[in-house]
Formats: C-alpha cells, sequence, structure tokens
DNA sequence: GTTCTCACA
DNA sequence: TGTGAGGA
C-alpha cells in the first residue's frame, strides 16, 4: 500500500510515516515512480510505535528497541546506554501505573454494570 | 489527485 | 512537527 493508505489505517499523518522511516523505524519499498510501497505488517508495527511514543518513549529509543520486539525475538543488546536502561525503566513504571489504574476503573465499571443488572461481560 | 524531497526561522 | 515550494 502507498503511504496515504497506511497513514489512514493508522491515524498517522504522512508527514509523521516519512519521518519513522527516516528514523529507521520502518521501511518500506520504492514502486518505479518513487512512491513508497508499505507491506501490510508496518500496519501492526506503526500502531506498535505510536503506543510506544504515547508512553513517552522517544524514536531514538524506540529504534534500538524495536528490533527486539521483533518477530523472531532476538535478543540481541547491542549497545546499551546507562540513559536508555533509565528512560525504558521509567515508561515500564508509568505502564505499570496506568495499567493498575485501568484494572481499577475496568473493576468499577464492571462492579456498576452488575449493580444495575446490565451485565453480561466477562470479568 | 497523490506523493516526493528539501528547507524554513 | 507544520507548512510551503517545485516536480513528476
Amino acid at each position: 500500500m502507498r503511504i496515504g493508505e497506511l497513514s489512514k489505517r493508522t491515524d498517522t499523518p504522512v508527514r509523521m510515516l516519512r519521518y519513522y522511516e527516516a528514523r529507521n523505524l520502518i521501511v518500506s519499498e520504492r514502486l518505479h515512480n518513487g512512491y513508497r510501497d508499505y507491506d501490510d505488517y508496518v500496519v501492526d508495527r506503526v500502531r506498535q510505535i505510536r503506543g510506544l511514543l504515547d508512553v513517552g518513549l522517544p524514536t531514538r529509543i524506540i529504534g534500538q528497541i524495536l528490533p527486539c520486539l521483533d518477530s523472531p525475538i532476538t535478543i540481541h543488546m547491542p549497545y546499551v546506554t546507562p540513559d536508555m536502561v533509565a528512560t525504558l525503566e521509567e515508561v515500564r513504571d508509568r505502564m505499570a501505573e496506568k495499567i493498575e489504574c485501568l484494572t481499577k476503573n475496568h473493576t468499577a465499571i464492571g462492579d456498576y454494570l452488575r449493580a444495575a443488572g446490565f451485565d453480561a461481560e466477562a470479568s
């Protein structure tokens, strides 16, 4: 697919998609006319990138982490810088907080629905 | 109509 | 990262 479609499917500005590519976060082939051509798996890749970005990971670090999250899980850690470790720990903790918060609200809403007699949802 | 690259202050 | 120029 071309960049316009990828943009729609991932809800990411075309501008940012080219930016991610410049940062080596995603790759693309080139059509005869020079247009970028993306494989379907890139859609999930971009969503994963957006997810990491949302939690505060800079593209700089995502570029080093992403290869480790690829299909054949290659735990290849070339150069792990101290600041990279620090950033990851911080992000990991922030995610834990977010998960805890979500779990709490998930439970609360489930309880409410059940109490109101509208449940049917698996907890 | 779509995408491309380069570059700005 | 938004925006515009100038091409193909």
